[in-house]
Parts: structure tokens; C-alpha cells; sequence
DNA sequence: CTGAAAGCGCTTACAG
DNA sequence: CTGAAAGCGCTTACAG
């Protein structure tokens, strides 16, 4: 399967009776050129149907035009929306996407971010997967690669970043709930563990109200944070029994702790779910048994899916403004690849509450 | 933000004391070296941080290890799902994505192929969104570019191809819903018309078993073919008034057309959705009249999504294996890429139709 | 405005 | 096994 047909510069040079230097003047639309050589080379162009070859001006330029993206999982409805707001911009600018997905790996993560660095993306968006450990990313800063965070900060890594507010976003959907008179209020979060000493101590210091370093925090610390924020503004305790983690970005993890919770005695009379997995597991667990909503048990989902506006009820959610997110996060990239040099920025995007109808006035 | 440290195989060779020659083999792993030379230009590599330009190496072999991909729009669940299967396979092989959108735009999709060329991929999984005129995808073909078809064939082109048996699976669909009882069987569908002479004249030819080239209909025109199919065995008369064409990719369009069917004289008892979008739109419709699933109304989703397995009841779905497919699309492209010479090969991959409750026996 | 020459960072025959 | 040299397809100073 050679590629015939091929035809290079050279090719076009010589059919036009220029020289290569000139017909890379006009293909490559650099420098100036006359009016006449220009039509010549055109024209040779055309009939040789010439297409230049991208990786041989990459390499004397040192530009791909092409950004590099690693994501968690790109089948997941808020990585492929951030994807689409990201090749939004990508493609409105001439630039290349280039997509991996980590699954929350690290170990995934830096072989993505070694690929992409050697297919010399010029630079790179990435969720990370441990917001403490990240040699690899302080390397890229290291060699001046452009880097966007995602989601997510890492700790004393002062890069660009466009994440939500999560803990303000969290705070409000949960003192939402206790506002419609609810007192016991479950939450469902990932919470893997990172070596944050635990979820126990987690509670202990976030309950005493120990200034913590939330900025850096996993979302799910951070939404978990802003739920007992809601606590202790509304001077209600915060009962560790009603604090589920799954442990992993698995619908099947927490649809296991919310079937325990909502079979065990004392069930919460409301939910707080703090991303997509989690609201899927924990739908997945009241329908198996057969608990309604809002009667049974009362919700408030973080991330806004499509089904939530047209089930009944209506789920009430945060919604998160994905798209926007991306096309944030590569406007701020492109910007750095064309040299801008402000001091790091965080962009931090208001998350909305949608009011439907799965929240119950006690 | 000029990258420090870059070092080059010629840092390499310099440091270690030996040719570029025999630093290019022993770091791109090619021809032999004595163990001893390896030693030396191993190390000397780790103490400058080699990290190999892929670009270099690709403008000399002609290989990139990187697959192209035009998706419709990566945000829906339909192509996020068969990426992550080609994104899988790829990484598997140590092949990089360069993925883009088209939007179901033709002319889109024609930049998209050309961007992808011209970063020299190694071969290109498109979608197409014209199943009849594609030029572009006829020239990739002449210039011995490795091309895979997903989820849609072209008049014309003969090269793999990977799609589900959209007209078996909507025939099952509807058989089912006849088989329950269901005489009035409403279907929503795109139905983009690109030049097929119109739905009218579809039908008709359709309803009076006129054979047609259904290899390269578009699938939702294949579904609705389905949906004929399964009238005409079971002896039914097919209703155009029941036959719903959204027009274009829109949730919106899908849920106007409902409303107006199921506010109109004389509704049917069931509905076949053609695709996510479609059901969207579909349960948008249902959820604004109050009608309640399947007590007034049957349904039978093309795609299977997740809520549909939370949804109270159950929604009856046709799912088909988008992972799957998008895995087998890229595994038959990594064997063109490799030079294997096969005859054009068609994988059909079987939908699979879940039973669950929004189908009322009458 | 135009061309000859060098060079981007690699790999690939070709001698030895 | 190893090195000198050429070359992939472009762009970029540098003369003229």
C-alpha cells in the first residue's frame, strides 16, 4: 500500500520552473513572491495535487499545532463534553487534537503525557490523576511545554488551571437540602484515598473547621468538603455513617453503598451525589429497590445529565459548565503557545443549581 | 518559553562517545550494538533526559503510529463509546489519536480528512456524513491510505467497514412491539434527506418490496427499512402519518414531532426510537404531555443508554456494541497499516434487543 | 523578489 | 559491530 502520487515541494518547484525555496515561499504562504511565480506554482500545485506534509514543517518550525489531551475517560459524559469544548477551539484555530485517557491512572497518565511529548504536541490540557505526586508535569513545566490543568491542581504546581468551585458548588446544593427541612443527608463520593490520612481524619479536621488545603484537594474531597461546610454553617452534626465512599469511579461501587445505607436502619431522608458514576450507581440502587423519589428519599445530583430533565421527577442538579470548561482550558493553552506570559491563572466557573423536582420540603 | 534541555541523538552520541549512528540504533532499538556501546549511550541519554522527536523519525520511516479519526460529534454517547474502543486498541499498539468532529457536515468532514493527511496518520476511521458523494475519501483510497468505515458504508468504496445490521436490528424491534399487540406503530427518525428521492418515494418503494441498495443507506433510513420490513411479514399496512422525520441530528426536532404526533387524532400506542438523539428528544415529548410509559404509550429505544436501565420502568432498548465496534474498526485498521492484503471485509455486529418495561401487551 | 545552501532530528544503506 | 554520509520534506537566513 505505498502512497503514490506523493508529491513533494520539490515536485512542485520543478514543474513550475522555480525554486524550492520559492515554491515553499508560496505553498507555505511566508515571504513574498510575485504575482506571476505565484499563479505558476499554483498551478503545479493543482496538477500535481500537492499536499504538504505537515511533519516536515513541524520539524524545522518546532510547531505541530497540535494540542494534547489527557482525560480520565473519554466515554464519560464530562470528559467528552470538555473534549468537545476543547476541539472546538482546537479546530477554530488550526489545531490538531491528540486524545488519551488515563483511567484515573497514573502510571497511564505518564505514558500518555510521554507520547504526546514526543509526537511534540505544542502543549498539553490534562485531568490528573494525583493532584500530590506529579514529576511528570513538573517536567513539562521544566522544558517550557504550555500546560493547562483540568478539574483538578496539583500541589505547588503554579500552572494555568480552569476547574468549578466545587466546594461552594457542593455547600450550596447541600444547605438546599437542609433548607427544605432535611437533617439526615447522605453523601455518595468517590474518596479514593490519595494518602490524605484518611477519610476519618478528613471528617475530624473538616468538622473542627481546620483550615485545610482544599485547593489542591481531589473534586470529590472538595464537594465532600463543601457538604460539611453546609453543616456546620446550619449548625447541623456531620454523621460519619451517612458519609459513603465508593473508593473508585465505579456506578457499581456506589450503588453497593447506597443499597446498604438506604436497607440499614435510620436510612438519611435525602442524597447528595457528587458526579455522574455516583448519581448512576445510586439510581441504580433505588430502583432496584423500588424507593421513589422524592417520596422515599429526596436528591441533589452534581453534573447535570441529559435523562435528569426528563425523568420523573425531574432530578434536582449542579450543573457544571463542561463545554465551557474546555473551550476555557484550550483558549488558555493556545494562549501560552502563542508566548503570552501572565503569571499562572486559575479560572474558577460557577456551577448552576437546577431546581427540579426530586427534592422534598420536610 | 524556548524548551531548555532538548537534548538530540547527536547530544547523545557526543556524550557518549560514538556516532549518531549507533546512538540513533540503541535508542531507537534498530540494528545491533555491542552491549558495551549500549551501556554508554543508555546512560548518557538518562543523564540528558533524551527524549526522542517522533517527528524526525516519522518524516524519515513515513510511519507516524498515529490513527485519524473523524467522529460525528465525539459528545454523543454513540461515538464516545466506539473512541474509546479505538482509543483502547491504539494504545494498546503504542498508536497515538488524532481525533476530529464533522458534525454530519460534509464540508467539515473534507477539512478534517485533509488535517488528518496532512499530519501524515497512518490511516483514518471516518464516519462519513454523505454516503454517496466522497471524493476525499476516494482520493485516500487512490493514494494508499489505509481507510476503515464506521457505522456507515459509501456508494462506491470498496474498503472495511464496521456497522451494526441496522435493518435486522429494527426489524426485530418492531416484530417485537407487533408481537405485543401493537398495531399503530409510530417511528422517529433523522432522515436527513440527501437526495434519496424524499421519504414519500422511499416508502413506497419500500412498502412495495422494491429491493434497494440498503448497503449504503444511511442507518436511519436502514431502521426505518427495518421498520418496514417488520410491517410487510407481519402483514401490516404501513402508515406514513406514523413515520416521523426529525430532519437532522436534533433532540429538539425529534421532540416536536412527537409532541405534534401525540397531541394529534388518533395516536399510536407505540413508538420506535432510531437513535439516541431520537429518544431523547422522545422522552423530552413524553415527560412535557404527561404521558406515562407504557400505559399510554409503548417504546422501544434504538442505542441503549444508562438511565434506560434506572428509568421506572425499564426502557426496551436495542443495544448496540459501540465499544466493540470501535475496537474492531481500529484492529482492522492496524492490520491495512501493517500491509496486510485482505479483500475490502464488512463486519456486521449483532444489536442485541433488551427487554425491559415500557412495552405494554394490548 | 528569488535562489543556492544549510539545517531541523532522526534513519538508512553502504563500507569497512 | 560501527561510522561517515546521504536524505526524509520542508523552512530559513543570506546573498544578490
Amino acid at each position: 500500500m505505498a502512497r503514490i502520487n506523493k508529491a513533494t515541494i520539490a515536485d512542485v518547484a520543478r514543474a513550475a520552473g522555480v525554486s524550492t525555496a520559492t515554491a515553499g515561499r508560496v505553498l507555505g504562504g511566508y515571504g513574498y513572491t510575485s504575482e506571476e511565480k505565484k499563479e505558476q506554482v499554483f498551478k503545479a500545485a493543482q496538477t500535481l495535487r500537492y499536499q504538504p506534509n505537515a511533519l516536515a514543517r513541524s520539524l524545522i518550525t518546532g510547531k505541530t499545532r497540535t494540542l494534547g489531551v489527557v482525560a480520565g475517560d473519554i466515554q464519560n459524559p464530562f470528559y467528552a463534553s470538555a473534549l468537545r469544548g476543547i476541539s472546538n477551539v482546537a479546530e477554530a484555530n488550526g489545531f490538531g487534537l491528540l486524545i488519551t485517557n488515563s483511567d484515573e491512572d497514573q502510571a497511564k497518565e505518564i505514558q500518555s503525557v510521554e507520547l504526546l511529548a514526543q509526537k511534540q504536541v505544542d502543549g498539553l490540557i490534562v485531568t490528573t490523576s494525583d493532584t500530590r505526586k506529579a514529576r511528570h508535569l513538573h517536567n513539562l513545566r521544566a522544558m517550557g511545554v504550555p500546560l493547562v490543568l483540568l478539574d483538578r491542581a496539583v500541589v505547588g504546581l503554579m500552572v494555568d488551571r480552569v476547574a468549578t468551585d466545587n466546594i461552594a458548588a457542593a455547600e450550596q446544593a447541600v444547605r438546599h437540602l437542609i433548607a427544605a427541612g432535611h437533617r439526615q443527608i447522605g453523601i455518595v463520593a468517590e474518596l479514593v484515598d490519595e494518602e490524605s490520612g484518611g477519610l476519618d481524619v478528613f471528617l475530624t479536621r473538616a468538622v473542627a473547621g481546620d483550615p485545610m488545603e482544599s485547593e489542591t484537594l481531589y473534586p470529590s474531597w472538595q464537594r465532600l468538603l463543601g457538604y460539611i461546610r453546609a453543616h456546620r454553617i446550619e449548625g447541623l452534626p456531620v454523621d460519619p455513617r451517612l458519609t459513603l465512599r465508593a473508593g473508585s469511579y465505579s456506578a457499581l461501587a456506589a450503588q453497593v453503598v447506597v443499597s446498604r445505607l438506604m436497607t440499614a436502619p435510620h436510612p438519611p431522608t435525602a442524597l447528595f451525589t457528587t458526579d455522574s458514576t455516583m448519581s448512576e450507581g445510586t439510581m441504580r440502587a433505588l430502583a432496584e429497590l423500588n424507593l421513589s423519589i422524592p417520596q422515599d428519599l429526596s436528591l441533589i445530583c452534581f453534573d447535570d445529565l441529559d435523562w435528569m430533565s426528563f425523568h420523573r421527577p425531574g432530578v434536582t442538579s449542579i450543573a457544571q459548565p463542561h463545554l465551557a470548561m474546555g473551550e476555557a482550558a484550550a483558549r488558555m493553552l493556545l494562549e501560552r503557545i502563542r508566548g503570552e506570559n501572565y503569571p499562572p491563572r486559575t479560572v474558577l466557573m460557577p456551577a448552576e443549581l437546577i431546581e427540579r423536582g426530586s427534592v422534598a420540603r420536610l
